[in-house]
DNA sequence: CTGTTAGCGCATTCAA
DNA sequence: TTGAATGCGCTAACAG
């Protein structure tokens, strides 16, 4: 029994012979493992839990790909579970896993409250924050640098010469994107010396309809934007539309630049320009960063604030990639 | 200890009083129940696995959010595995799960060969296939008439009176999407006595991109289709840009319709007509379908065939929708 | 209604 | 290099 065990989870401690001999009988009886009482015998389950947003949205099923397909590597399964952003599904989704015994545990784009920080640190397993921060506590994350994107981004329009600047955002008490993203777009026009005007600004939901909405409303008022700027590219399509549909010019009457480059952001015309986001790439590191937690491997960054890009296509009329 | 776990696993047999001083002792010492302990005492983990193609394709992404919810409702997690349609990726995801004692399984979107049924029937856990099935043998699965939607969506375009239709397909070697959409082209195309050629069909990966490209090689002929069908909203949105950039205006000189009614088909100008696939749904009622199994419910119908929807928007020129 | 007992299928000592 | 014994934390009879 003990040899099987051995033979099984790759002892050394077997002689060729034996091990040879067990894997036949494995074979011949269809002999199949039982993670569940390893797990209980071993404390490890080999298993770690993805707390999510929407899998079906874009952003976020590109995000869980990068995942997966870390954790498929270093031999880990995800039990996936969607939080709609709610906190008490988030807590109640996070105990579950706990009770599940995962090794690990990814939570992604949720605000951090106290009652997130109580549950973690009651808890040996490692944390890892995706696509988000908590700013309060040290913890693990993987994001991007919201705020200078955001900046970045409406500083194309603003070096394109707009005067008038529109903003499609989301909700200020999200403060993951909704709220940082407003940030950077508010102190760039302030370092401008261009005018922040409450009338210029639109929150949606993130979606495309929404986007498209609110980007009418301010397109179709006097002196409205000659220029926005989505927080992300679903709302950013829509601002495209929008426009088009009230027989206006995309990048000539009206620049729109988005934030995320999800699909989308090349499957509309014209191309939209965007923050070229590494969604695969955040699930990826994230995981990765995990695993060196699980397995107590050394680890030089626990906060790893990654790369974004400027991807400048065809509904703004600036050329090339500014510095930055 | 018994008594403990009655009242955590909510048995009746137990006096309030009793249940109220374990509760708050529960309370009191942060006890964390071990599922994984009891995994192996009950035989049961609340835990499925679902094996899908790619997380980060929209049409797969809203499937996995039909099955979460409801797995979430019965209070199951799911592990999610992506396969990128790989036999052996598969073949080795559903043993892991299995040793994981997944208390049933969701297989999504692959070809079910002769492995497969091998691996599946050597465990007495319950499988339902989902947005596929096993025409060998009798398995459960939820999906729709893919034949039979192909061929009223390209119905759509003969109606219209187009005498050259071209189609946008997937690889023929596909049982699940591509060859049966293009059986239902074809078809549709013989029933009508309309002109079959090889030379209006080109093969895509279902990405926009290839529809973008195999729509253009199609446009550029002399004598090319007047409308195109392709097989899933991707490469339709592909095609209307393909057209659109030839100059040609959709839907006044060529139609296009597509396939699955992604958000997509509502995010791009004009907007796509499509079959409504109803993806959240197949989840939904797969996983249901896989609850009963489970819970040895008894089952009705196990095998079972969704409606679609034509939903003609402004890619195509017929109004309304007929009867099918 | 409650406590006692015996596994669930493994990994992990410890001896041999 | 191998086998025997112990226990992981729980559920499921069973007895009381």
């Amino acid at each position: 029994m003990a040899t099987v065990s051995r033979v099984v989870n790759g002892n050394p401690n077997v002689k060729p012979l034996t091990r040879k001999k067990v894997l036949e009988t494995i074979r011949r009886m269809g002999y199949r493992p039982n993670a569940v009482a390893r797990g209980l015998a071993s404390k490890r389950t080999t298993t770690v839990g993805v707390v999510i947003p929407d899998i079906s949205y874009a952003f976020f099923a590109e995000l869980a790909r990068g995942i997966e397909d870390i954790a498929n590597m270093y031999h880990y399964n995800i039990i996936l579970c969607n939080s709609d952003l709610k906190k008490d599904k988030e807590l109640q989704l996070i105990e579950a896993l706990f009770e599940k015994q995962v090794d690990g545990l990814l939570f992604l784009g949720g605000k951090v409250t106290d009652e997130h920080r109580e549950i973690f640190s009651g808890s040996d397993v490692p944390v890892v924050l995706a696509a988000t921060r908590d700013d309060k506590e040290n913890r693990p994350y993987v994001t991007i640098d919201q705020v200078q994107a955001a900046k970045e981004a409406t500083g194309v329009l603003i070096r394109e010469g707009h005067q008038r600047i529109g903003l499609l955002g989301g909700p200020l008490t999200d403060p993951i994107i909704g709220y940082p993203r407003y940030l950077g777009y508010k102190e760039a026009l302030l370092e401008s010396g261009l005018p922040f005007e409450e009338k210029w600004i639109r929150m949606g939901n993130y979606r495309y309809d929404s986007g498209l909405k609110a980007a009418k409303e301010l397109l179709e008022t006097e002196e409205g934007p000659t220029a926005i700027f989505a927080v992300n590219d679903e709302m950013a399509a829509g601002a495209i539309h929008a426009a088009q549909d009230l027989g206006k010019r995309v990048p000539e009457e009206i620049s729109v630049i988005g934030f995320d480059n999800i699909p989308l952001a090349t499957q509309v015309r014209p191309l939209l320009s965007t923050v070229a986001v590494p969604m695969y790439d955040i699930g990826a590191v994230a995981m990765r960063l995990l695993t060196k937690y699980m397995n107590d491997e050394p680890i030089e960054n626990n906060q790893v604030v990654l790369e974004y890009r400027l991807e400048l296509r065809d509904s703004t009329r600036l050329q090339g990639e500014p510095a930055h």
